[in-house]
This record gives structure tokens, sequence and C-alpha cells, in this order.
DNA sequence: AACTGTTTTGCAAATGTTTTCATACACGCC
DNA sequence: GGCGTGTATGAAAACATTTGCAAAACAGTT
């Protein structure tokens, strides 16, 4: 059974103060700035508070315009790979901070996004970290009138208005596609992710079209789908797409979500990983380098950019008036494992004579 | 650049009531009860909120006896598939409730779960959820102390102190391996989690072996293996015991991350699945039901169990006196795919006439 | 012992909200 | 007009903490 405080309410400084000797003012400070407080008077105090059971109350400094040691991050999933490696890094990173982190999930809704960043904004967080860069002008105009500092992750594009933390998506779309092409694919299917309120899939998706027409490609509409971020929706709806008369030599995946559902696709059709059919994801999640053949894609710094962005919000915090602007770039990497190799449809049809 | 807010401070309910001539307590009421408040009367604080840009204090409220919104979940970790489904079934449902969720993660180190607790204590949280139901006594006392519902997930013992919400995972264990032995396997290697701080994997792998033991097998120590709860590191301890001489028929795998491993452990050294070797998980994480061939394992029900919990501790906090007390044992459901089936080895080493 | 400078502490005001109690008002009834 | 009944609002106290200012304690120097 849970049991309820033997004290109608939790003791609270003034008790501490009282058992200590000493004035509530000096408690205060006892905590937020030890050194201040004399060593023996300080003693005093860590015993009062240990016998009582005291813990401070975070939650009323806001009052006082204090801060209450709380970031809030706005996420559109937690429910997925793709944003856990980044999650951890920054919580754990906040924790070393001192400071915890308060999470919500939007699930890809802008909308729902805003009353999100409202109802943040009433816990009184001391900064927000929001993921992408689009978003509902009212999700920004209340961040403003907070005050409080906040930070876009994951997208990157510079000179924007607010700080940055993040990798060029456009650009991860290009190296992986690129990569396809130099293999010599012509014939690509490219599925990423739904575009709506997703302003990353949308950039990756257009370098990989613009890697494609720069390099002569015409890239039918039929060759252009959209996958929910979901392994099995992913092999299903790629796995459609591999059956119907003209199999592609190469599959673009927006992200390993993708990239993981094409290779099941590929496996439960008989389809051979790389020799029949070539694989790129964008991500490198976690587990992606143990799949059979390991998947070849492009790295996200998703610790970096938790790293980054954690330390970035506590010295806003903590400076508020220094007027640093972060805008970070983080670098990408392709990852070459063995999921993609030079197409063999034209070598092996070559030989047998086709037409 | 973040532009801070141009007032010193934010507007308060003062000046809400200023505005909206009316007094700061006819405004918190509009808020907290708003029927009881003139319609006429309810236009103009509307409006004045909207015209200010107010947003509520939620964090003072704690002061007055009143309650924060924010509830705290303590986990051992978010970089993985393991809770991600429970994780986002809770939050999502806390916010129908119209409250946030404060997430700790401890990396299944218990003395920092107790710091992490202390953390969630300063910050207010109404109330408290923990995974497991082994905990060190301090952080028992200061959940006690402080006097606020708290609920243990993912694991399910009667009878405890604490209201529980979760499975039995002896029965999880239980069922998997009873499974295997059913299908004839008799040389089974058991590959859970590590034991310590985690009463999880230990009652796995206890309902593992007693299954074992009741069916007459000797297990011996190299076919107990401890595995972190990663792919590629599952993969390569994994492997490494599928290599070594007698290779086991089948393998016991304390969830499906470690499952996953041994998939992909098995396809680098080309062994068939299930044809030379049977695997099965527990859990049905996302994404299990998408490996080729599917996964065969016991499935938790995690979006139940975040469910139940949301609506729990809310319960609890909504009427702190009724005296509830949770006890949810979640029904558990073997599910078969394709990674199993009688082994194959002595049929097929039998016709070769096997000395 | 008086003086000076520094460190340590206390007093009291201030913070934003909730809540109890009291008041004001409108309405209907005797 | 007096009285009750009910609803809608206001005044003020209470909550837990921080902080500017001033007082006190202390250490060192004459």
């Amino acid at each position: 059974m849970v049991r309820l405080g033997k004290r109608g309410r939790l003791p609270g400084i003034v008790d501490v103060a009282n058992r200590a000797k000493v004035s509530p003012a000096t408690v205060s400070r006892y905590f937020n700035d030890p050194d201040i407080v004399r060593y023996r008077t300080r003693e005093r105090i860590r015993k009062a508070v240990d016998e009582l059971g005291y813990v401070r109350n975070r939650a009323v400094r806001s009052m006082v315009g204090g801060a209450t040691g709380s970031i809030g991050l706005v996420i559109p999933t937690i429910d997925n790979a793709i944003f856990s490696e980044m999650l951890q890094t920054f919580s754990s990173a906040l924790a070393t901070h001192g400071r915890t982190m308060l999470i919500a999930a939007h699930g890809y809704d802008l909308a729902r996004e805003a009353v999100l960043v409202h109802s943040l904004s009433e816990q009184r967080v001391d900064a927000l970290a929001l993921v992408g860069l689009e978003h509902r002008p009212e999700t920004l105009v209340q961040i403003e009138r907070q005050g409080i500092p906040a930070a876009m992750l994951w997208n990157y594009r510079p000179g924007g208005d607010w700080p940055c933390i993040g990798f060029d998506n456009e650009l991860a779309g290009r190296m992986a596609a690129e990569h396809l092409l130099a293999l010599g694919h012509r014939d690509i299917l490219f599925a990423t992710g739904e575009e709506r309120s997703n302003d990353r899939a949308a950039g990756r998706r257009k370098g990989a079209l613009e890697a494609a027409r720069r390099a002569g490609l015409a890239v039918p509409d039929g060759r252009r789908i959209a996958c929910p971020y979901d392994i099995r929706m992913s092999k299903e709806t790629i796995a459609r797409n591999l059956q119907d008369g003209g199999r592609p030599t190469a599959v673009f995946a927006g992200n390993d979500v993708i990239a993981q559902g094409a290779m099941f696709a590929a496996a439960s059709l008989g389809i051979r990983v790389p020799d029949d059919l070539s694989i790129i994801g964008i991500g490198d999640f976690r587990g992606s380098d143990a799949f059979e053949p390991g998947l070849t894609t492009v790295r996200i710094p998703a610790r970096r950019i938790g790293q980054l962005a954690a330390d970035a919000l506590v010295e806003m915090i903590d400076w508020p008036n220094a007027g640093f602007h972060h805008e970070h770039c983080c670098p990408l990497e392709l990852i070459v494992r063995g999921t993609c190799k030079a197409p063999g449809g034209l070598l092996r049809s070559a030989p047998g004579g086709n037409a």
C-alpha cells in the first residue's frame, strides 16, 4: 500500500532552519551556494536535512525568478529507433548538468506540437528543444513570449532565427543517392518518409532526387513512394513495389527503419541483397550494423547532436545575456557495409543474351 | 537569435486580473473550475489571457498543496526497443489526462536510480513509476516520505507493498522454454540479460531453467550465458557460442533484442533458422514480426502496461484516500511465427548413419 | 582596547497562485 | 419591505523559497 506522509505536509526549509538553529535564508544558501556558509553551520544543516528527510522544492524557484532545473524536449516519436540514441545522450548529458528532462511526443503532428510546447511552458521549463525547423507560428510565438532559450535539433540550415544543431538532410539524401548512382544504378526505388509535418524527410527526398536529376536520371512517379517509419509497414509497402513488373535494382531508403523493412521485404521474396538488389539507408541506427549483410547507410551523429544540444541549452540558461548563437552542422559519413554493389542485372543478363 | 521576453517578467495571474477587471481569484477559478465563473466574465478573462499571452504557472501550485501535473517515470534505458512502446503509451495516456511525463534513465544502475528518484522529488512530481520490483531501500524510503503515489511496472508479484502492473517474468521464461522443450529440443543455449540490478532478467532465467529441470534436462554452465541488451553485442556473443564444438539446436533468448542478435549470428554463420537452429525470444518488440522468418516469441503487453500504469497513477492522484491497491498481472501470449521447429539434426543425421 | 575589513548570518519583502471566508447581488416568496 | 436561497466575485491569508540589505561575528592590526 502507498503510505501517505505521516505529517500533513512535507518538511520545508523553515523546519530545517529551526532544527539547525539557523534562519531559512541560510538553509537556502546552503543549497544554492554552499561555499558562502561556514563549515560548522553547513554541518548542522546537513544533519537537520538528513534527519527530517527534507528535499528541496525546485518547482517553486520559478516563482522567484529562479530556474526549475527541467528542460523540455519535444520530439515526433519515442516509439522508434530514430531518436532513441539522441534522446539517451541528451538525457544523460542533462543529468550531468544537474537538470532533468521533460519529454513530450507529438506523433508528427505540428498542431499537437504547439499544445505540447504550451504545456511545457506551464511547467516552466528552463529551456526547450524541438526537432526540425518547421513549426507552427504559434509554437514559435509561444517560445519567444516565454523568453526561454530554445534550440532546433536534427536539421540544419544556416542563418535561421533559431539556434540549430543538426545536419544537412538534403546532403544526407544526396550522399546516399550518389552512392547508388556511382555504383551504376539507373532504376532506383525512392522510399522516403511522409513529408507532411516532417521537414527532415522532405529534405532527404529533395537531395536524393536532385542527385538523380543531375545524373540525368528521370525518376517516374511509380519509383517514389512514401513509407511509414515502421519496419513491418515499410516491409509490406516495399514488398509490393518489388513484386510489380520491372523490379528496381536498388532501394534508396529515407532512413534505416525503412531500409530494414526493405531488407526483410527482399528476404521474404527471395531477392538476394546485394546481388539482386542494393539497399541504402540513412541513420545508422543501433543494430543496423548487425544486419546480414551489414546495412550500408549514411551515419547521423545522433549522440553528438544530443550532447551538443544539452551543452548549448545549459550554456544559454546559465549565461542568458551572453548572446551565443549556436549553429552546429554535424558531419555525415557514408558507412559502406554489405548491402550495395553494382547492379548485377546487366552483367548477368548480358551473357545470356538479352535481345 | 533567441529573443528574451520584452518585459522583465512574464505576465502573471494578477496582470490578467487587472486587464479583465476581475480579481486574481476569479482568474484562478477560470482555469481550475471554469463552470463556476459566469459566461460574460469568462469571456473577458479569455480575451485578457489571449492579449497578454499569459500561460499559467503549474510549477507553483505544488506550494499551495496543489498538483504540478507532472508524473515521473524512472526507467533502466530509453536507448532501446525494450521499453519504447510502453513509454509511448504511458506518455500519451498521461497527456490525455492533462499530465506531462518527466523521464529519467539510470542505465540498470540501482544506485543511480535512487538519485533520480530524489531529483524527481525535487521537481515535485505528483506520482512516480519505476520499472521492476527490486530497488534500493533509500529509494523506497524516499518515495514513502514524499507521500506520493507510486507504482512498480513491468514485473508482477502479488501481495507486495507497492502497486504493481506488469507480468510474470518467470512465467514468460517458462513459456518460451517449454515451447522449445515441447518441440523436442534437448540442447538449448540460454542467453539471458545481465541479472545484476535486473529482476526481470533474473526471473525469466529462473523460469526457463526451472522448465528445463522439470523436463529432466541438465543445463551445463556453457549453455548459460549473459548477453547485453544490444543487437550487435548479442550477435557477437551468440555467434561465439554457436561456433564452438557441439552447436545447440535452439537458442532461448531473454528478450527479443537478444533473439534478433541470435538471428543475425546464425545468418552470419550460414546456419539456417529454423532448420538448423530454433530461436525464441521474449517481448514481441516492434519489428520482431517483420523478421524473416518471423520471430517466435512471448508477447509482453507493453502498451497495456503503459496504459494501465498511467490510469492507475492518475486515479491514485485524484483520489488519494480511496485506498486503491492496483495489482495487475497482464496476460502473456506465445506468438508462434517461423523461427522454431523440431530439432532437425537427429533426423538428418540418422539417415546418413551416425556411428 | 579600539579600529578596520571581511565573512557569515538574519530580517523581511517579494514571488504567483490557490483557497477560505465573506460579501454582493438577483430573484422569488411571504 | 424583510427574508431566505443561490450564484458570482473579491479580499486576504497561506504556501516555500530567494535575495537585498543590514547587522553581527570574527580576524587581524594598531
